[in-house]
RNA sequence: GCGUCGGUGGUGGAGUGGUCUAUCACAACAGACUGUAAAUCUGUCGCCUUCGGGCUACGUAGGUUCGAAUCCUACCCGACGCA
């Protein structure tokens, strides 16, 4: 029996994933051979959350052409979404969708998320716990690097060798899973094989990739992003919590609290977003196995599908 | 024209006789990442290198000194002040 196809479109941000989901969507609904349409799943690890709609990107009503989409709003953004949640999500609707006859498109620049769903990642099952977070958090790294040691030496040493000693978050974490299981347990996924995943990348040269990202956010910002942001503060989303969410959350936060001016403000988001869409790359140049496509060029779609 | 202050690496900006290729920040480049991932963290960042080290740098040209980015002289450039 033939496995069902799971197309997977990932790459940089203001490189048109979203878009180009559509238009897959609609082709495979017209296509002779496929004549049941895609449906879209996102992998984008804010779009989750509701009310992030102009900071994230996030598709509108109308340019879902009627296309479903799946793991769009459906998280408080006071409260963090875990990619584990996004795994178990994320399956379901695969599933479902693939049971309605539909091919699934995961569709986002969410790297981690991906591969927790492409590769069947294993997460120990520790869930995150707030009141131990809050209290590691307090401790120095050099601290958090020593209760790491006690409770588990492997993961400690393991830690050190990929130079992430001072990377509290992930000393908290690991603290978090040794307290409860006595040690980390090893990477694991589980490659079921149930389905058969086809990656396409986008990206864009770097030039073009500037440019772009400075258009967008200027858009953006006529679109009433600074607006957004000021509703969501007002309705108890936290300086604090904005800061966590990084880019466009995180600094125009900075400039509504008049920390920096607007021309830093903006200086310092082309910046920081471009940087983003660098570590994207370095994420997904490591999967062999995705087809990337230059977004300046002209994609002709009977190659993708 | 006179006077004052200043000219440091891609940028900003420390350093004011030896430990200086030169704190730091930014930019740039590369990498990590397994329940925070738009987060978080690491490395490189003058030139050459057999990775031990070698070579050249702090406006320009001289000088003082065992030794100068640091002191002196002249010149060039910039800002300000006085004419």
């Amino acid at each position: 029996m033939q496995k069902p196809k799971v197309i997977v479109i990932l790459g940089q941000t203001a490189t048109g994933k979203s878009d180009l989901a559509v238009k897959i969507a609609l082709r495979l609904r017209s296509g002779q051979a496929q004549k049941y349409g895609g449906e879209v799943i996102s992998a984008d690890s804010r779009q989750v959350y509701r009310g992030l709609d102009l900071g994230t990107g996030k598709i509108t009503k109308k340019e879902m052409k009627g296309v479903p989409h799946y793991l769009l709003d459906i998280a408080n953004p006071k409260k963090q979404f875990t990619a584990f949640e996004y795994q178990k999500k994320a399956i379901y609707a695969m599933a479902e969708i693939i049971k309605r006859c539909k091919v699934p498109i995961i569709c986002g620049g969410t790297g981690f998320y991906i591969d927790a769903v492409v590769n069947g990642t294993i997460f120990p099952e520790v869930p995150p716990s707030l009141k131990l977070r809050k209290s590691l958090a307090k401790k120095t790294k050099e601290e958090l690097f020593e209760i790491l040691k006690k409770l588990d030496k492997n993961r400690a040493r393991d830690i050190k060798n990929k130079n992430e000693q001072n990377n509290k978050v992930r000393l908290i974490r690991a603290i978090e899973i040794a307290k409860t299981l006595g040690k980390v347990p090893p990477h694991r996924s589980c490659l079921c094989g149930n389905y058969k995943f086809v990656k396409i990348g986008l990206y864009l040269p770097d030039e073009i990739l500037k440019q772009k990202i400075e258009k967008r956010l200027l858009s953006r910002i006529k679109k009433g992003m600074l607006a957004e942001i000021k509703n969501l503060h007002k309705n108890g989303l936290s300086w604090k919590r904005m800061e966590e969410l990084g880019l466009e959350y995180r600094y125009i936060s900075q400039y509504l609290q008049n920390q920096i001016t607007k021309q830093e403000m903006l200086k310092k988001l082309n910046s920081e977003i471009f940087k983003y869409a660098k570590r994207q790359m370095t994420w997904f140049k490591r999967d062999k196995e995705i087809k990337w496509f230059d977004v300046s060029k002209k994609i002709n779609l009977a190659k993708i599908i």
